[in-house]
DNA sequence: GCCGTTTTCGGCCCGACTGTTTTCAGTCG
């Protein structure tokens, strides 16, 4: 089995307990195994095959689960896992999608009603079933008759790249208000998560009525989720929600550090101050007083507390800087929020310097009208030089990429000679290197002879067709492919499209080991829709000593400002601007 | 179910909002 399939089982019997309602910690405890795993880039079951290696040396996997791995390697099932389905019919987790139907009350639905698909849930609504029901009321029922729909798309997340026009659109129209101090946006949007699922937007205002005003104003059509005296939730008619806050000057530090999270992270960051005697919340860091610290509140006590006047003091909370600084921590890039390294490089001082998209002298992916691109060399040039770049590398597809009309060698030779002078014509700012994005081909080998190969100044690898072939065949292709003395780099090395289609079945470890073996570089590729390497496989590049090239794969003059989107991703991996290749000088660059 | 340089038991992050309660559970982030 697969990491992905064994963390997959995981998370499902996550799901499975949490419907059952079984004890909280021992849900997290199964999704943070399945989250350790699926974070893996080595095979697990390479861990376990080694008697030097232990699968309970990986954080959050015990005794318990390292059984439970061992026995899915063996035997590809769980007993225990079966045993859930089997009292529990798979489909009722699709409940679970649905907004505001979460597994206490989706389990109320199963065992009064019998409801186990959306369908039935969906009946059961329109007879007035639901509303029946203990604990359960009209505007309720109204509620999950609405969130149905949704729970069918809701697995797509929008691209990041979409979400950044509305953010833009609505922080440029509120700044203007003289009643808005400050406002920024939160959320996985500001840790540069691929994908977004809604927006959190925090406020500090002196009226903090008129901010949800103008936030339920910015789209007419959107749908008032919720709203209160200092939160407001609406969810735009493209389906993304967007979470408002309003928080005094005190707490915006603090609201803005937790509302970015990610839920992971802030659970550490708890913990620790918990051992100092603070508290952290979305208000601030407190200092517990020494009858309080340690214990775990009274809440009918403390509920009515104000908060900056009960028995615990006020420490910080105005700056996301102040709040970490109270535990003696630096202020975390965003991205790297995610409870992966970023605590065990604080403390060890060795937090990286992420790279910026200011560092990016290169472009070493781009189509022209030769192929699939709708722009012609000179217009790609000219864009380039638009956008300060160094260096470019005109990569059109090869022969095989019959849609896309692909160069033979031919016509290829031909374009790298047109190349030849106009960098012969071109001021000395921009260089142009003379490429080709080469197909691995379905029977292995490259598209493209060595001795055309040989004349290249960049040969891109890739694979666009027989995604449909087993692991160990495509793993070959690629292998073979950085085997060959003339490949330079790997393009969107899993092929998958966010939202659209999957990873090709690939053996990454194995990849990621003739790269290094081989010395050739992987390609991030910055296309919003791809963004392929992901931060996981990238962070292995880097500990493999493997260069990335951050490419826009650019097939319009446009395209090649998805760049950043790109140059966030690797923020994400932890990258420097020394681990991208394309962030050198080109003299250094080809000396590489 | 995981974890431990006070601990092998007893913790495990924390608060807002909603709807249905009538003092709180469920859901969400």
């Amino acid at each position: 089995m697969t990491n992905r399939e064994i963390a997959s089982v995981f998370e499902q019997v996550a799901d499975l307990l949490e419907f059952e309602g079984a004890n909280p910690f021992r849900i997290r405890a199964y999704r943070n195994g399945a989250r350790r795993i699926a974070e893996l880039t080595e095979p697990i079951a390479a861990i376990a095959a080694d008697s030097d290696r232990d699968l309970t040396d990986l954080d959050g996997i015990g005794k318990d689960l390292a059984d439970k791995i061992a026995t899915l390697l063996e035997t590809g099932t769980l007993p225990f896992y079966e045993e859930l389905k089997a009292r529990i019919p798979e489909s009722v987790l699709s409940m679970l999608r649905v907004p505001h139907l979460g597994p206490k009350k989706a389990a109320i639905l199963y065992h009064t009603l019998g409801i186990a698909t959306l369908d039935q849930l969906k009946a059961a609504c329109e007879a007035g079933a639901v509303q029946q029901l203990k604990g359960f009321g009209k505007k309720t029922q109204d509620k999950i008759l609405a969130g149905i729909d949704l729970a069918v798309q809701s697995e797509m997340r929008i691209y990041w790249s979409q979400a950044e026009p509305i953010v833009e659109e609505l922080l440029s129209r509120l700044r203007q208000e003289d009643y808005v101090h400050q406002i920024e946006v939160a959320g996985s949007y500001r840790r540069g998560k691929e994908t977004v699922g809604d927006l959190d937007f925090l406020v500090e205002a002196t009226d903090a009525d008129a901010v949800m005003d103008q936030f339920a104003a910015y789209d007419p059509s959107a749908e008032l989720i919720g709203r209160g005296k200092t939160k407001l939730s609406i969810r735009l008619a493209c389906g993304l929600q967007i979470d408002v806050r309003v928080v005094p000057a005190e707490s915006f530090g603090a609201a803005f550090q937790y509302f970015t999270g990610s839920k992971d992270h802030n659970i550490i960051l708890r913990g620790l101050a918990k051992e100092r005697g603070l508290k952290i919340n979305e208000w601030g860091v407190f200092q517990m007083a020494p009858d309080h610290a340690g214990t775990a509140p009274d809440s009918a006590a403390d509920a009515e507390e104000p908060i900056f006047d009960g028995p615990e003091i006020y420490l910080a909370g105005r700056t996301e800087k102040e709040v970490y600084a109270a535990l003696d921590l630096p202020c975390f890039p965003p991205e790297l929020r995610e409870a992966r390294e970023e605590f065990e490089w604080a403390a060890s001082g060795k937090m990286p310097q992420l790279i910026e998209l200011a560092d990016i002298r290169g472009d070493l992916h781009m189509h022209t009208t030769a192929s699939d691109g709708t722009a012609t060399i000179e217009d790609m040039i000219a864009a380039a030089q638009k956008r300060g770049l160094e260096y470019i590398a005109i990569t059109d597809h090869s022969k095989r990429v019959t849609m896309a009309h692909g160069l033979d060698s031919r016509r290829l030779l031909k374009q790298w000679a047109l190349i030849d002078s106009i960098n012969r014509e071109l001021d000395r700012t921009l260089t142009i290197l003379k490429g080709v994005e080469c197909d691995i081909l379905e029977k292995g080998g490259m598209d493209l002879p060595d001795h055309v190969l040989a004349k290249a100044d960049w040969t891109i690898a890739s694979i666009h067709y027989g995604q449909n072939q087993s692991r160990a065949q495509i793993t070959d292709r690629i292998v073979d492919a950085l085997k060959n003395p003339h490949v330079d780099v790997l393009a969107h090395p899993t092929g998958r499209l966010i939202n659209r289609r999957d990873a090709y079945p690939v053996d990454m470890e194995a990849v990621l080991q003739a790269a290094a073996e081989y010395g050739k570089m992987l390609e991030l590729n910055a296309h919003p829709s791809r963004l392929d390497l992901n931060d996981i496989h990238c962070a292995a590049a880097k500990r493999l000593g493997i260069p990335i090239v951050i490419n826009t794969d650019a097939h319009s003059t446009l395209d090649l400002d998805v760049m950043r989107f790109g140059v966030l991703q690797a923020r994400r991996a932890g990258l420097t601007a020394a681990d991208v290749a394309n962030t050198r000088p080109l003299s250094s660059f080809r000396s590489n």
